[in-house]
DNA sequence: CATGAATGAGTCTTCATTCAT
DNA sequence: GATGAATGAAGACTCATTCAT
């Protein structure tokens, strides 16, 4: 019916892929559209075809990549039903991100974060809000807390600020996981921290 | 006979602070010398008579700003005695350097990181290494956990786990802070987190 | 699918013309790579499409410039039968050089002796040896002599030393001529070289 | 009396001496000013007491470095009185100044060379004319032959054509042992020349 | 006088973007 | 649509020259 469209699609989403890993491995701003365009074998100039500029391309490519985190946060959260359910799903969600797809691509998280706190890219910055993400993420996760202290599971607890920091250490541990993967495993991370993190915010 | 005399130390720290500011604002790879001279008001040549290049800038700028933490660091350990005093010394520190000096300097820590992931600063990377400060600040915490341990004070955890969990918080609130200042709210953070984290590792 | 197409080859060889020229007129040290653009009518970014650094440039032009001797000695060479004749050869060859083409290029000679001597042009060093081609020189003229004396013709003279006096002679004109074309006549200074010349080394 | 102007003098000639071989190693554009300082083991600013800018200092340089030949050339024709002694002379006194003085010196001919073809020193060109140097030098030559064909020594030969060639000889012979110090007996060269130059231009 | 720290004009080189084919 | 050759604005770095001490 429509094939070219699709075929449209699926380049523009090469392209992404292409430059998404170039990002990974070398930081943003020290990719070249050149190396793009070979990565995703195809000329320079057809990528102007899909992205108005190399900003755009980030931007796009940022979004697809938090896309992803969504994706398999939604997916897990589904089954949960209890709150100890909900925070276990957040906390593997996140810590198996390492492990589908390319893990190298993870780096681009640093990326990501450079321009939620600097955004100073145009592009991204119309369509994309980071801090925004935050605060969806932190109302979420603080809706599961308030769901627990009123079943009685945990105790009376700052909720905002406890919410933060459950949030921090996920992201934590994912920097100083992309820092030195020998000398930090996530799986085992993601036990311990449900387990301590239990202890210390329920009640007894 | 007598040169112009100029306190060679104190004009490199301007370089070095003037650096800091511009690649805080907008990101190391986004600093051009020439920002860096106008805000020290100096030349754009005088620079190069201070660092041999842009890369040296940088590392050098890292290398200080990673400095001030350890000193900090170390001057609130220096009156910790128990585990609990020290952990409570480690989220204070790592908490008030968003207090101290100009809070804008922090956002360079993005910048550290990335180059901590990337490693593509060779000047930065003979002298200086991430990966093995994690390590060593790991370490630290670590012996804090096996000295609570050992004193009956913490039941039996995974050190080095929690380790990397206790670090992962500290790290993962500043960038929630750094997206988010006015969301964030570091001071009751670390309250909560040493009161929270202490419940979950305690005995009972 | 059908990208815009140029003669690579023509190109390459336009933009090193115009830096043989500029190089003729203003030493190669002294040449902008913008001046070669604008000579070669073309943007400065297009010359790297073509050359890595301005040193390959200059390496390049330089042995484009010494394969027009070689050729044109080859030439010359073919016809000639006799010792005689063999000198002869090299001397008007060597002598034409300065009608043949602009000759105003011929004062690329002064820069290509100063490569040979100092050797500084690592992109030339990789391709190129003056002083081998010296060599290759002294061996063609001195099988020449060695042949004149064999058959007789030339009486019993120091072949190598006659050689280097010899090509000397050439070199000497040509800098002559650079320095000062009206008062140099390097057509009469060819019919009375040969002249002399033998005189000098026949027998009788 | 005026110790002052001695010391000036000396320091002058100190620092022309730094630059001379300096240039004769990397050729005079490679030459900076900090390397002639350093060298001449005073401060940058000081050369600037003694010479206007670097043009003049090599100016000064090169005429410092051409006033040797003629020095020595001098001596040596004083004591010349036939033609076949004053050509000698002057065979001898050019292929000497490779042993007086640091050899490597020699070097610096090929940018003397360039400066004469290029005249792009303005400082130079004010009181400096190579290609006025080479025509007096051609009409002592030309005297030589002129006195040699008047006393029956030589054969009827264009004069300034023979005088031509046996100037370029020299510098020929001077080209190849800079390009090639190795394969070119310069003392060797003199005797065949003069042996050879003489049995082309005697007459029978 | 002597110095060397400071300077900024000048250059090479890179790379995002354009556009003829 | 696709391409990659062409482009020039931008930026890191150099170095002759100045000038405060």
């Amino acid at each position: 019916m429509c094939p070219k469209i699709v075929d449209k699609k699926e380049r523009r989403h090469k392209i992404l892929l292409a430059a998404m890993h170039a990002a990974a491995e070398k930081g943003i701003k020290n990719v070249k559209i050149d190396e793009i365009a070979k990565a995703a074998h195809i000329g320079k100039g057809t990528i102007y075809e899909y992205f108005q500029s190399k900003e755009e391309i980030f931007g796009a490519a940022i979004i697809e990549f938090m896309q992803q985190f969504e994706d398999l946060l939604a997916k897990k959260m589904l089954r949960a039903v209890t709150p100890q359910e909900k925070l276990k799903a957040i906390i593997y969600s996140s810590i198996e991100v390492s492990e589908h797809e390319d893990p190298e691509l993870m780096n681009l998280l640093i990326d990501v974060w450079a321009e939620a706190i600097r955004q100073d890219n145009e592009e991204l910055n119309k369509v994309f809000n980071m801090k925004e993400i935050y605060c969806e993420y932190r109302k979420i996760v603080a809706s599961i807390f308030s769901d627990g202290i009123k079943s009685g599971i945990f105790r009376k607890i700052d909720i905002e600020t406890v919410t933060s920091i459950f949030l921090a250490v996920l992201d934590g541990l994912m920097i100083q996981w992309l820092i030195d993967k020998e000398n930090v495993n996530l799986k085992k991370s993601a036990e311990v921290l449900y387990d301590t993190f239990m202890k210390g915010i329920s009640i007894k």
